[in-house]
RNA sequence: GGGGGCGUAGUUCAGUUGGUUAGAACGCCGGCCUGUCACGCCGGAGGUCGCGGGUUCGAGUCCCGUCGCUCCCGCCA
């Protein structure tokens, strides 16, 4: 070990006892007691309490009155036994102390502008301040998760033999994906690299270029509003494998969070993990992305209230409804109906089965002796209707069940459910342009037999495409791709897109998939999200040194920051309007 | 772009129907203290109640605007 310390303090124990060692680290707490003064040294590893006695080390003495919070000390001193009444069963170094012999005070500390030990402070201040925030236990914890998920990661990818190839950050921008951070280039003034969105065509091409198995932690970039889940940067687990099929890739992934979890010292996952059809997970969950550690299915009662007389049942295509576990409250109700109609319906029918076996409800009295008793509420649950087109019953209903999930703390705390959600439509139908855009990019290959039909049915074409949920998050997803120029071609024309442009934006693509382009499939996991759900974390700012608030800006060094007009004229810039004053 | 929540000491919070000098705990400063471990005891400093305007005899409290943070919708191939 180095000159500053032979020991850390987490490791000492019983066993070390008579042991000189020279510890280094933080100034965790003081405790002086004017002549005794105790201190707990804190390093990465944990603490030991440090004992300076001015009868057996009077300099030592002399400085440690000095101490204050956070200061950095060096210390030598002999590891001693505490007598049976002394020990702390709080802390593994509990059964020792350190009686010191000489103490420096290797940096000093200002007062703390938040205390390490305090809660809920406000998450600015620890961003403002994240050096730090780090010290705490939570973001000690948080980032040594974070590499301890990735290295087994790359574990599993080394023994796969997967390939780690660096691929541009700074290339072209894709219009029709998310929005593009620009680069202004001083070589081409006037012209904008984007930052990667994500490695999509280039680990395709390393496909086509015979190295069979890539994979990257790659960083990825999109100018989007930030959440829970979402920073402007974010890294990805990135993969792209030739010659297979979907199973390969599905159980690359498998054995990634596995072997992540088992790395974290977690139960994993059993496996194979279950699927549900995209079909399906609409039809049950109203979500694409279902959190499936409850129930909450959704039911049908179309065929129930077909010829009903309550109009709004009888004029619906579909009608379908939520059991939920719970009486509820009028004024529960009041607010249930604000959220569905933040999700689109126009209101909210219910029938609520009371505890003593009463049933309201304020549509009963349009309803016949069949359908009362067909959809009678047990005591204690709350039946939630929408009434619409499939499409918009499944919103509501979908976006009712996860606020109820949350509410009513439906999921059983420690239950970890990861499932897939596959065949998913290749195409869905574009708002903006009436026309088709692809559901998830457009270099998913159709399923086999349905490329035929790419141009002519584009509705009834399902992808070979896969997601992966963790308790309702989307970790990732990944599909089997277009192998072939002409059937490429065709889903661009179905988008929409001239031969003209096709060659301008994608020529490269086509380029290489008419020169012997494999068969490949590949997958692309959201990493920090992972690391977040796997830590427990509310949000990935939690498992990232140094995150960027919701704002879009950087609280720590004041980014982003207005450039000098001289510094954009030499990149062919000039703002429209004056930068807000900083 | 839209909706909700929050903003009082360095920090975390309290502050009644609008009413005297805005409080507590921790932290900070000074003093005492040889077995504490969230050490204890005594004393002290510390406030633009985010900012601006309005209503009122009187605003931390009510109203309007604005800024910051946050959650959500849109957006995120």
């Amino acid at each position: 070990m180095s000159s500053w310390r032979d020991s850390t303090c987490g490791a000492l124990r019983a066993a070390d006892a008579g042991r000189t060692v020279t510890l280094a680290g933080w100034a965790d707490t003081r405790r002086d007691h004017g002549g005794l003064v105790f201190v707990d040294l804190r390093d990465h590893t944990g603490k030991v309490q440090l004992v300076v006695n001015p009868e057996l080390a009077a300099g030592a003495a002399a400085t440690a009155h000095e101490i204050r919070n956070e200061f950095v000390l060096q210390a030598v001193g002999e590891v001693v036994p505490r007598s049976p009444g002394n020990v702390n069963a709080n802390l593994p170094t509990g059964e020792v102390e350190v009686q010191v012999r000489e103490l420096t005070i290797v940096s000093r500390s200002e007062p703390l502008p938040f205390q390490l030990d305090e809660e809920n402070v406000d998450e600015h201040l620890r961003l403002r301040y994240r050096w730090l925030d780090m010290r705490t236990e939570r973001m000690q914890r948080n980032l040594r998760l974070n590499h301890t998920a990735i290295s087994a990661i790359r574990r599993v990818m080394d023994e796969r033999e997967f390939v780690d190839v660096w691929t541009p950050s700074m290339t072209r921008g894709t219009p029709e994906g998310a929005r593009d951070f620009l680069v202004p280039v001083r070589l081409q003034p006037g012209k904008f690299f984007a930052l990667a969105q994500s490695p999509q065509l280039f680990k395709q091409l390393c496909m086509v270029g015979g190295l069979d198995r890539y994979y990257q932690i790659a960083t990825c970039w999109r100018d989007e509003d930030l959440r829970a889940d979402r920073q402007f940067e974010f890294r990805q687990l990135d993969l792209e494998m030739a010659f297979v099929d979907r199973e390969d890739v599905l159980d690359v992934l498998e054995a990634c969070v596995v072997a992540a979890f088992e790395a974290a010292g977690e139960q994993p996952p059993q496996r194979p993990f279950p699927r549900l059809s995209f079909a399906d997970a609409m039809r049950r969950f109203g979500s694409d992305k279902p959190d499936l550690r409850y129930g909450l299915e959704i039911e049908d009662a179309t065929e129930v209230t077909r010829g009903s007389e309550f109009g709004v049942f009888a004029g619906a295509p579909v009608v379908r409804f939520l059991r939920a576990p719970r009486a509820f409250s009028r004024a529960d109700l009041g607010r249930l109906e604000e959220i569905a109609k933040e999700w689109g319906a126009k209101g909210l029918a219910y029938f609520v089965g009371d505890e003593s076996g009463e049933v309201r409800s304020p549509i009963a009295k349009f309803l016949s002796e069949r359908e009362l008793e067909a959809l009678r509420p047990e005591p204690g649950t709350t039946l939630l209707f929408a009434a619409d087109s499939e499409e918009n019953v499944s919103r509501v209903l979908g976006g009712l069940r996860v606020h109820l999930g949350r509410e009513l703390e439906l999921a059983p705390a420690g239950l970890d459910v990861f499932h897939w959600v596959l065949d998913f439509p290749l195409f869905e139908a574009d708002e903006n342009t009436g026309g088709w855009t692809f559901m998830h990019h457009a270099f998913t290959a159709p399923v086999a037999g349905d490329e035929a039909r790419i141009e002519s049915e584009p509705a009834h074409v399902l992808g070979q495409h896969y997601d992966l949920i963790w308790n309702g998050w989307e970790l990732g997803s990944g599909s089997i791709r277009i192998h072939d120029a002409d059937v490429q071609q065709a889903v661009f024309r179905v988008m929409g897109m001239s031969e003209e442009e096709q060659r301008s934006k994608f020529g490269f693509l086509l380029d290489a998939l008419r020169m012997g382009a494999p068969p490949h499939g590949g997958f692309a996991m959201g990493i920090d999200r992972f690391v977040a759900l796997l830590a427990r974390e509310p949000d990935i700012r939690q498992v990232t040194a140094f995150p960027k608030v919701s704002s879009g800006s950087d609280p720590l060094t004041g980014a982003p920051t207005p450039f000098p007009d001289d510094a954009l004229a030499e990149l062919g810039i000039r703002l429209a309007a004056p930068p807000p004053q900083a």
